[in-house]
DNA sequence: TGTACATCAGTGAACGCGCGTTCACTGATGTAC
DNA sequence: TGTACATCAGTGAACGCGCGTTCACTGATGTAC
């Protein structure tokens, strides 16, 4: 459980990590009680309380230490899939000057950063799968904290494809909002890639697919649609 | 609770009710109790095990009722909104033949479908929250069930989609893949909409968006590139 | 350096309570002849 | 048409059990002087 490791006093690390592989494999974060969690963890019922006023505090800190380790590894993960086809240094050449170059060049760092993530999910399944479950899940407070976090992720993105020239020049609303729903779908997917192995390939290109659509589809509609043309002519 | 009026046995209706009011409002459909169950549908405890033999098959039975009630009626809003823009019976004019009419309508259709949607979420919110919470919760036969659900909800999209011929010819599997993306996204925003009734202009604006940056992009991905540029010209 | 005190993580026993599930029952409705 | 029986939704009491929370305690570590 890497993800935990700052976590500094031993019996709350063990109610974190005995918490978040219930929630994960057996039932949502409302749903077990304190004692299962005590048993789980190896420890007295009476410890949570040295450590949590109650369920929230715990989904909240679980959500924050989970944040903390998985949020730069993911940005890494794409500028790594960017350097991997442009190594870092290169002269840039933009979208006007060469449209197909970076339109090849935009679905490899795609293709990259989509093989990337899932392999990112598939080592750390019970992050995502608290993560997703609670984002829709019963705590108000919860809720909250998780669309916070997706919104970072989105910003980070909407950065990330900006610095690395991966799309044409889009207004940064546009662009947020593209990134907010590459976000939503990411995530949504990961969960089938969690649980459908035999899938994992069709829910990859499903996941490549929908960066396409919608970046492309942005494209078109900021005006690049004759960049475009001429990318595929 | 119209969408349960199909179901006769009174106590039954009472305890479905009950739990999608319960799994809605406090706490998932894993995380109630059978007797605060009974209590909210003024029952006896043992008169579920008359009607279930778990919460599964309670959940299953109130996803099955749900789905008669809502699949149909959102497909007769696309149609209504389809129809609201071109009246039924007038002559098909093909892509090729005009692109920019044939952009301009999808577009209309869209904004039209958008708004009857979250109308619709608006007046069901119950069965919206139930259905995504669970689509990702604990229970594996609910979370199957649902995708299935969500499956049958993308088909239809895309046969409407061709039908109403909303989008230049795509192959029928990236039909279908964008439908699903389209799906995902509508209902991962239905939650938005509900939640935060202070964004639900901006909540909109993303659907839509949304949507026409997936069908969009896919039209270019499938080389329509120049029909767009066309319709854009 | 030693002593006295405070802080803190974790323990163990105990409480009253709501829980799931069982059983035997009721009374209404349907069905066979 | 009447009678006898079956089916079925819902009831009420009872069971043993795990629950959340409390209290007073322990023993290790840190801190003041």
């Amino acid at each position: 459980m890497s993800y935990l490791k700052n976590v500094q006093v031993e019996g709350k690390r063990l109610l974190m990590e005995a918490a978040l592989n219930l929630a994960a494999n057996t039932r949502s974060l409302d749903a077990f009680s304190l004692r299962e969690l005590a048993r789980n963890a190896g420890l007295n019922p009476n410890t949570f309380y040295r450590h949590f006023k109650d369920f929230d505090e715990l989904g909240l800190a679980i959500i924050d230490e989970v944040t903390d380790q998985i949020r730069q590894p993911l940005r890494d993960l794409r500028r790594e899939a960017a350097e991997s086809v442009v190594p870092a240094g290169s002269p840039p050449i933009s979208w006007q000057e060469n449209p197909r170059l970076n339109f090849v060049r935009s679905l490899q760092v795609n293709n990259a950063t989509v093989e990337l993530f899932f392999a990112f999910v598939e080592s750390n399944p019970e992050a995502f799968i608290v993560g997703v479950r609670e984002l829709h899940g019963s705590s108000p407070v919860l809720r909250k904290a998780l669309r916070k976090l997706m919104q970072g992720f989105a910003h980070d993105m909407a950065e990330d494809i900006e610095v690395l020239g991966l799309l044409p020049k889009l207004d940064p609303a546009s662009l947020l909002s593209v990134s907010e729903a590459i976000s939503r779908e990411m995530f949504h997917l990961s969960m089938n890639y969690i649980e459908e192995p035999e899938r994992r390939d069709e829910v990859c290109q499903q996941a490549v697919a929908s960066i396409v659509n919608l970046t492309m589809g942005s494209a078109v509609i900021a005006g690049h649609v004759e960049l475009l043309a001429d990318a595929l002519r």
